[in-house]
DNA sequence: CACACAATGAGACCAAGTATCAACACCCCG
DNA sequence: CGGGGTGTTGATACTTGGTCTCATTGTGTG
């Protein structure tokens, strides 16, 4: 549920509000990618009274932790998928949004060899994989 | 200079305007990557009667094309990059903002181990490199 | 249990587009 | 060359996603 965004927080040492509760528990609740503005409607559906900033703020306390990840899907939006700290790519189906996270497995070759070409220092990278998952192939 | 996407905007059946060719002039006059608010600055700077959502529109042509890429910088803005139709991932210096094209370097043996372990199919990925051109690494 | 200071929400503001539509201009065709 | 159909333009309004400000509230620490 919601418990591991709050210990993480917690541990994070930010404090333990009501409304980042209430949250924590809309992004639990989700499954696969969602907007901000996903959570800013369930919210309003329950009529919890969370700010709309009080949303942005928590969903970059939760990046800064690695606990969720902006996504910018290819047709321009962005999304956040709930994620381990460690891990770092992600697989993004097209069709339903389903997630699926893949540690590294051999990136750091290709970005050895990019930087060796090109002479740059590379710092950081992010891949996004797209495509389809398995239940969403099944039913072409 | 603008003539190479002048040229393939020609090819691509569509007219070769004015505001066109002047938008394709600011292009190519930068260098590395650039927002779509620094030509309509470019543009304003300049006098050029071209309006925002010409420029917009000849950034959506060109990126059909593949002459441009949009790439998501990692503070969250939206720059666009020229690059060669077929090459496909790019490094971005996070300095002063050069870009360096790298062909597929071996990302496809990362793709299909993801799919393998994952069960998705993978349709298309983006993967985007962050670091310092040799340039901005010795400035330090 | 008080109080410092972190966090909130309302609302204005901003950045990056997109939609609409009447006026315009490219360029093909005669 | 000179219409004219239609692709293109720019003004303007609107949208989406996010940030800033600031007076008010509420947490957790001591
Ligand atoms: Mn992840
Ligand atoms: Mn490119
Ligand atoms: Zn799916
Ligand atoms: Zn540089």
């Amino acid at each position: 549920m919601s418990d591991e965004l709050l210990r993480a927080l917690d541990q994070a040492g930010v404090r333990l509000t009501g409304p980042r509760r209430e949250i924590a528990a809309l992004i639990a609740k989700r499954n696969g990618h969602f907007t901000a503005a996903d959570l800013i409607a369930d919210a309003g559906k329950r009529r919890l009274g969370v700010g709309r900033a009080t949303i942005f703020r928590l969903l970059d306390l939760l990046a800064e932790q690695g606990l969720v990840e902006r996504v910018d899907l290819p047709d321009g939006r962005h999304a956040y998928v709930p994620c381990e700290p460690s891990h770092h790519h992600h697989l993004v189906c097209v069709a339903c949004g389903a997630i699926a996270e893949v540690e590294d497995c051999g990136i750091d070759a290709v970005t050895s060899e990019a930087s060796r070409r090109s002479g740059f220092t590379i710092e950081s990278h992010r891949l996004e994989l797209f495509g389809r998952c398995p239940n969403c192939r099944s039913a072409n």
